[in-house]
DNA sequence: TATTATACGGAGGGTGCCTCCGGTTAGCAA
DNA sequence: TTGCTAACCGGAGGCACCCTCCGTATAATA
């Protein structure tokens, strides 16, 4: 159950780390500025909404468009490597909380986590769901790493007894997940909707026996 | 159960049938090309994506970009109106396979009605999104009026026997209307899906209690 | 048929995505 | 440290698209 890759394995070959195509390591100049644009990206998409021209954004890093146009040869480009830090974020925000908080809070904290992330995403929902079209991979990678971060919450939690035996990582995501994305649900009633779906995992709630 | 409306109710205020704001008909050229215009819409939204330019839409329907714009004074506006008509049409659908088919055999074509529907939703989707947020509104009432669907359907359904006492039309649109929107679900397990829920429906089909 | 309110059409303004290329600089070798 | 070169930077400008404006055409009415 849950074995979890490396957060390195979620990136696309290209968009590399700090490698160029060939091996060669970016120049230090080059990968700087790769960072401030995806800051400065997720920075004006959460203030000015996803609409935000590239303009707006490559000002915001402090470079030329054609710096950004370098890094990302087009707009779902950027907003794919938007999406990749904020899935990483999630995943790293997974670790953190495992290593820092007890079994039972831990889960609470990532359910924070999780909140917020999925804001972030809904912000970007429009332009993803084109990127998720042309390059369906990236989806899949991304599913399958929230996945591996709820897995590593809960069967924590689950080894230490906060968390019944019969919930996995996947059923939680596909349970939360709607919860947090969907526009129809107002924000008070996912909170509320969220409280419970806490309240019915703990390992002291187990009752309802169905076929 | 089932209070349902005219279709004319869903419309917005402003957008009117057949007058203009005053209460004056719209003249006859006008009348017309307003629905040539949504017509091309349609046309043009589904062969080129929901990307189409509004010239392309204008040429289609055979009028300039100002008719155009005289109309839908801007792109979010027309697509609105193409989701609207989609809307009314899943409606008039309802009606139809109740007018015209056995209780059972109408809850099945129904399903195949909704299934064309969301699949026209989901490619205007992106642009959706934004219609829903400026206008909270229309969101409400297409989805009163696609519940008043299903109830439709469904009710007649269960008074003759064919379809289970304890389902409502609200349940089958939470339960379906996701399985048809959902990008991540295949086509063929979307089709598994729905004969899933269909046989689970049928009156005969009742067996699980749960809490 | 004459009048008039209303609709039509498409040129053009403004904005946004993306390209191109001259100038600059990091990284390396001597 | 100095000189070389590959790689990077920046922003003017091309192109496409959304939308506006206003002179022309036409339906409705008397």
């Amino acid at each position: 159950m849950a074995t979890q890759k490396g957060s390195t394995e979620l990136r696309p070959p290209e968009g590399g780390e700090a490698e160029t195509v060939e091996g060669r390591p970016m120049r230090a100049d080059a990968r700087r500025n790769r960072e401030l644009l995806v800051a400065a990206a997720k920075e004006v998409f959460s203030s000015q909404g996803a609409g935000a021209s590239m303009e707006a954004i490559a000002k915001q890093a402090g470079v030329g468009v054609g710096t950004l146009y370098r890094h990302f040869p087009n707009r779902l480009d950027l907003v794919e490597a938007v999406y990749q830090t904020d899935v990483e974020e999630l995943w790293e925000s997974a670790q953190r909380v495992v290593a820092e908080l007890e079994p039972w809070a831990a889960v609470e904290a990532f359910f924070v986590a999780f909140r917020r992330y999925a804001q972030t995403k809904q912000a970007l929902m429009a332009e993803l769901h084109q990127a998720f079209e042309k390059n369906p991979d990236m989806r899949s990678r991304a599913r399958s790493l929230i996945e591996s971060s709820f897995d590593l919450v809960i069967d924590r939690a689950k080894a230490a007894g906060a968390v019944r035996g019969d919930v996995t990582g996947s059923d939680l995501m596909q349970l939360v997940s709607p919860v947090c994305t969907n526009t129809s649900i107002e924000p008070d009633q996912a909170a509320r909707l969220l409280r419970m779906v806490l309240d019915g995992m703990r390992a002291d709630a187990a009752r309802t026996a169905f076929a």
